[in-house]
RNA sequence: GGGUCUGUAGCUUAGUCAGGUAGAGCACCGGGCUUUUAACCCGGGGGUCGCGGGUUCGAACCCCGUCAGACCCGCCA
């Protein structure tokens, strides 16, 4: 059974509806990290949707955090904002200083992140956080932090083994400045909680706006109650023993409510380079992965691994597998005949998969194919550079019936994209050679020789298309009495350097008469 | 130091929660498709399930230990 069809079915015997959920803190450019937060719970929304649960689909915004320090991509000018929410301070311009005349600083981060999130399906119910401060929700929760604030501390305390101050309050109130720094709580009577801040000013915050806010450990306890989260899959720093989760679930109970179970998922890294992190700069954003990876292929990366085990994202050659992998699976599922146990468990994650990976719920995943291997589609995609010469080479070669699809229209311009990224890899690109290289050239026979002589004569006479090539390409080697593999390895040899490759006429075609001959004539 | 997760064919992995003869895909090799080799079809080889012990009629799966990698215990998903 797929994972996210398994926590679906705990979570029916546990709630009779669910609300799943995720949060983020916008505190840079968000990252396709963040894309295994949201496809991991969106997924087992589904999931619950699928076995006709109730079901609903929360993105939580912590806009209310405050900004932890300057990071490399702001200028100093945020120094002074430092401790504020992120929903009150301006967002960055490119150059990294503050634009007053802007949206906020949450906002901007945000917006571009739904809109691809928006791109591969994922619609969900967006909750500010400081809005629910602003509106007073947590005002009950925060009321009873305040007076269970010891149990709390001794909770934190024994099990992250963290020491909190004597007068610790869970509760950090906003000074007169807007920063949540260095404000120290003097006393509290409901609604309203007393400080002294950095300059020595007093002034009072009141628990039913967003006056200040609770602690990171405490905030997220109380927003499981809040919102009744029964699920919120969390990233595995939250995971570890004495981490935030571990806290949150005494803490939600003291605040009055059942917590969810916990539930913990990998990270993904950058091939190569480590785990990502808006502050670092390693990263590679939802919205520059989208325009080279098809949606569908990039819900099937989440989909098809467990969520304990830790995803290598990598736009490179293993790209080609899951791509021609998912194509491979939808093609030609598996079957449903007599299967052992194992077997039947294994088909039914597969296609578990496939399922949670269509953009729209429900969809046929027929519909999200293309009907062309990735690998065969980058190929035609370098050697022709008019649309309509793919559809015709794709009709020939019987991928195509008919006029392409919104599916395969897509796909080819992502791959446009790819190609002409720093992503694509190299083997896979197709290098039209200028000359033959000393190496190459030890590896042509005689008889090829001959044969690529005579061809060179006769293509000098020919009209230039694909048929006239090919032809020629057949009747010379007839000619000379060379076998057509042979002759097509030297073909290979002089115009790609490789002993193999794709069709090698659609290629001479492509790249042109002149080009071509003269490739012939330097190396001849 | 304490803890969590991961370790199955060259690569990516399914199967581990509910123990019952190790399954896929890629890559590789061979054959076919007689207008082609990154297209398509068929077949094949390849695994001491990290290692050691235990429980069991039977262990990839449960228990103990051990090694390796990743991560957390400071508000980075």
């Amino acid at each position: 059974m797929h994972w996210a069809d398994h926590t679906a079915q705990r979570l029916s015997e546990k709630n009779d509806s669910q609300v799943i959920a995720s949060g983020i803190t916008p505190s840079g450019e968000f990252h396709i990290g963040h894309l295994r937060e949201i496809l991991t719970a969106e997924m087992i929304h589904r999931a619950c949707l699928d076995a006709g649960e109730k079901s609903e689909y929360i993105f939580i915004v912590d806009s209310m955090d405050p900004l932890r320090r300057v990071y490399d991509f702001l200028s100093e000018d945020y120094e002074k904002y430092i401790g504020f929410p992120l929903a009150n301070i301006p967002a960055p311009n490119p150059d990294g200083t503050p634009n007053y005349n802007g949206d906020n600083y949450a906002n901007h981060f945000l917006n571009p992140f739904l809109e691809a999130l928006k791109q591969i399906g994922v619609n969900p119910i967006v909750v500010m956080n400081h809005e629910t401060y602003e509106n007073g929700e947590f005002a009950e929760k925060i009321d009873l932090a305040i007076t269970n604030r010891v149990e709390i501390r001794n909770v934190i305390e024994e099990i992250s083994s963290r020491e909190l101050p004597e007068k610790w309050y869970p509760y950090n109130p906003i000074g007169s400045d807007g920063s949540m720094d260095g404000v120290v709580i003097t006393r509290y009577e409901k609604p309203y909680v007393y400080w002294t801040d950095s300059y020595g000013i007093d002034g009072k915050s009141d628990i039913r706006k967003a006056e200040g806010k609770m602690p990171w450990r405490v905030d997220w306890a109380a927003k499981w109650g809040v919102h009744g989260i029964t699920c919120e899959p969390a990233g595995k720093d939250h995971g570890a023993a004495g981490g935030s989760f571990d806290t949150g679930i005494p803490i939600c109970r003291i605040l009055g409510s059942e917590p969810p179970d916990k539930m913990v998922y990998e990270w993904i890294q950058l091939k190569g380079s480590g785990p990502m992190s808006s502050s670092s700069g390693n990263t590679i954003g939802p919205v520059e992965a989208l325009s080279l990876v098809p949606p569908e292929i990039l819900r099937y990366v989440i989909a098809r691994t467990k969520i304990k085990k830790h995803i290598d994202f990598d736009t490179g050659p293993s790209l080609f597998e899951t791509a021609d992998e998912y194509e491979r699976l939808v093609s030609n599922p598996p079957e449903h005949k007599e299967l052992n146990k194992k077997k039947k468990v294994a088909r039914d994650t597969a296609l578990g998969a496939l399922r949670l990976s269509q953009v729209r719920r429900g969809e046929d995943a027929t519909l999200s194919t293309a009907g062309v291997s990735f690998r065969h589609l980058a190929m035609l995609a370098q050697i022709k550079s008019n649309d309509e010469d793919i559809w015709d080479s794709l009709k020939r070669s019987k991928h195509l019936d008919g006029e392409p699809n919104e599916v395969l229209i897509n796909r080819l311009s992502r791959m446009r994209h790819w190609i002409d990224s720093r992503h694509f890899p190299e083997d896979a690109r197709i290098k039209i050679q200028e000359s033959i290289s000393e190496e190459n050239r030890n590896k042509i026979s005689n008889e090829q020789s001959d044969f690529l002589n005579l061809l060179f004569s006769r293509l000098e006479k020919i009209d230039w298309n694909e048929k006239e090539i090919n032809e020629n390409i057949r009747s010379v080697s007839s000619d000379i009495g060379l076998n057509r593999r042979d002759a097509y390895i030297a073909l290979y040899i002089l115009i790609l350097g490789s002993e193999y490759g794709p069709r090698i006429a659609s290629i001479m075609n492509e790249v042109g008469k002149k080009i071509t001959l003269d490739i012939f004539s330097k190396s001849l």
